[in-house]
DNA sequence: TTGCCTGCAAAGACTTTGCAGAGTT
DNA sequence: AACTCTGCAAAGTCTTTGCAGGCAA
């Protein structure tokens, strides 16, 4: 999934980058196909996923893979923990540093060479929590 | 997404539900699928997903959502972390127990909510580890 | 100039849904 | 008998891919 040849710099190729990393909301490839429209209005759906496909593998961006069948992408490439909205969706960067402790103790005790983990927070953001509905209608576990 | 109408216990929702509880693999829908139509030939793919919806939604069997696009269902719903694979897939769960504190810390420091939390170790399982490759090819995170 | 990149459209993978008949309670 | 459930097929959603021309290096 990695390649060998030198990636060129497109123009549709660096406002995907840069739209994505101004964007701190973890947009899908989709939100971030109407934000960069906005400036290059031709651009294609496909070329926005195949440009997110190779930033990602080659560790420009990083790719989520997470709640509900959609994957949303960050500019974001240190390594964190993510706050999911159960209500409205949104994702936030979880403020705890990562726990190393816990990954090594799961890889001494697992039989498996543990190379990362990530960490979903799911509940319901500020926003939500004012608004009324404390009612999240579906959330994965 | 919650359905309010008695669950009727139907052949095909009882072999479901139990060929799930004897997979200890997390399968997809597909691979439960198959496994389901052993027993019953007639069965459609359809029914397996209407099912893992109503089972999920009622509470009798854990969602996935993880790891790429598709989604993989549990018959366990005790609180529990996962393993996972990077070079086969295979999806196993932890042992560790679920850390109540750092949900406890992350609701306390961050304005949200929080309801729960999962996490995902993503490395070489054993048998991949035995198996020559130690060259994992592609993950998430 | 080379050959990676792009837009377009079509194909693919996975999941959901409409319908009419079947089965559970 | 009442009403949910099923199988089938079609539709939907998200993502990938083939192709011919375009553009970065």
């Amino acid at each position: 999934m990695k390649s060998d040849y030198p990636m060129r710099m497109t123009r549709q190729r660096r406002v995907i980058l840069d739209e994505l990393r101004k964007m701190h909301t973890h947009p899908t490839a989709d939100e971030l196909y109407q934000g960069v429209r906005r400036r290059i209005p031709s651009i294609s759906l496909a070329t926005v996923y195949r440009n997110l496909k190779l930033l990602a593998s080659t560790g420009f961006i990083t790719e989520m893979q997470t709640v509900g069948a959609q994957r949303r992408y960050e500019g974001n490439v240190d390594n964190h923990y993510h706050l999911m909205c159960v209500a409205c969706g949104r994702v936030d960067d979880a403020t705890v540093p990562p726990d190393h402790d816990l990954q090594e103790a799961v890889d001494r005790t697992t039989g498996y060479k543990i190379l990362s983990h990530r960490i979903e927070f799911l509940g319901v953001c500020p926003e939500c929590s004012k608004t009324s509905a404390n009612h999240p209608s579906d959330s994965g576990i």
